[in-house]
DNA sequence: AGAAGGACCAGTGGTCCGTA
DNA sequence: AGAAGGACCAGTGGTCCGTA
């Protein structure tokens, strides 16, 4: 049960080009859909530390279609099924309970506050990928930092929400990868804030510099 | 805001004969779904102390449907939009939110514990109203006491699990009224030992004298 | 600049158990 | 017997912030 359930975690993105023993663990040879977002496909990096593995850069092209390994799964987290089959409430989204249970099963480069900060960032590659990439590749000409670029991302994802009602729950709950995460604080209140008609540019916008006057 | 929502408490069965005060705090004059499984209609009981206001007895007949005020609602719980309109997560579920809120708005005859130890009741109201009053009848005909009733309505609930492939979130989930309600600890525990075929009926069964052997 | 992640915090679900 | 409910507890979602 272990490899599966790890295997699902790293296919929503969880580790990008990991080291060797813990592709061993994660049973999983292919890379995360997350991953295939946010960092694209890598130069090749020979002379790169080992210990030290970014999940996130804007440092890749966009063309990555063949590596996007995205097998079928009958549930977003396998997790589930354990919980179901034990007779217990059964998780379904990635609680404390999912990344302890994948920190002990060996995924080291797995952790809580690490994910959360990116999950905005793979709900826009989930549901608009050609705008995810278009946006990547902007930020990555003008030579911006993977701050703005991170900031970025949440203007698009508000933009989807006003064409459907605003309500980033269900947008998120319909999207069957996306479904399992939280949707961030944040993301909530630029929703909110919009939806009522603030002048939110400033602070949805990717580089904090369009003020509202 | 407040009415509605302990209205929507009410509704779902918290009070029995509140008394007057507590009767226009929530804002409802009729008799809530929950109460009317349970307690069933009272009979006059003038000399009754005020203080003291019993949930649930056996002490009724189950002839009721009048007296029900079962209004409707768009969503089981109107704290939903409350939550919804602030742009915050909304619970589907009664939260200790739920509860204190509830508190604060002066439903002084609400509280947590109490309605916990009642829910697997209320559902077997919920989702066979004739089982549920049959039960009640039996076993107030047999003199027993309510605890035992209480404990009695686990067994025809894990039958109907059983019918529908022991997913009782599910079942708690389709059911418009329940669905506010987390599924009992014990009640999941039962559908788990029963589905994996325990000889579990001396702890299902209403009056624990059925040993498995 | 910004990745990685230990660690803390307020508030949760759950229910025990002393009271009346 | 058993209702009512204060109060506690382990583990949650959330994220800050010291480190490298």
């Amino acid at each position: 049960g272990d490899t599966n359930t790890l295997d699902a975690l790293s296919q929503e993105g969880f580790s990008e080009e990991p080291v060797q023993q813990d592709k061993e663990a994660a049973g999983s040879g292919g890379r995360g859909t997350w991953e295939a977002v946010t960092a694209g496909e890598r130069k090749k990096q020979p002379g790169r530390k080992k210990g030290h593995r970014k999940v996130v850069d804007l440092d890749g092209d966009d063309e990555h279609g063949g590596a996007i390994c995205e097998r079928q799964r009958e549930h977003p987290i396998h997790f589930q099924n354990i919980a179901k089959e034990r007779g217990e409430n059964a998780p379904t989204k990635v609680t404390n309970q999912v990344f302890r249970y994948a920190k002990k099963a060996g995924a080291s480069y797995i952790n809580k506050p690490k994910m959360r900060h990116y999950v905005h960032c793979y709900a826009l590659h989930c549901l608009d990928e050609d705008a995810s990439n278009a946006l990547r590749r902007a930020f990555k000409e003008r030579g911006e930092n993977v701050g703005a670029w991170r900031q970025a991302c949440y203007k698009p994802l508000v933009a989807i929400a006003s064409r459907q009602g605003w309500d980033i729950d269900s947008i998120f709950n319909a999207h069957p990868r996306l479904a399992i995460w939280y949707v961030p604080t944040k993301l909530r209140q630029l929703c909110y804030a919009e939806r009522n008609g603030a002048t939110a540019s400033s602070s949805v916008s990717g580089t904090g510099v369009h003020l509202p006057f």
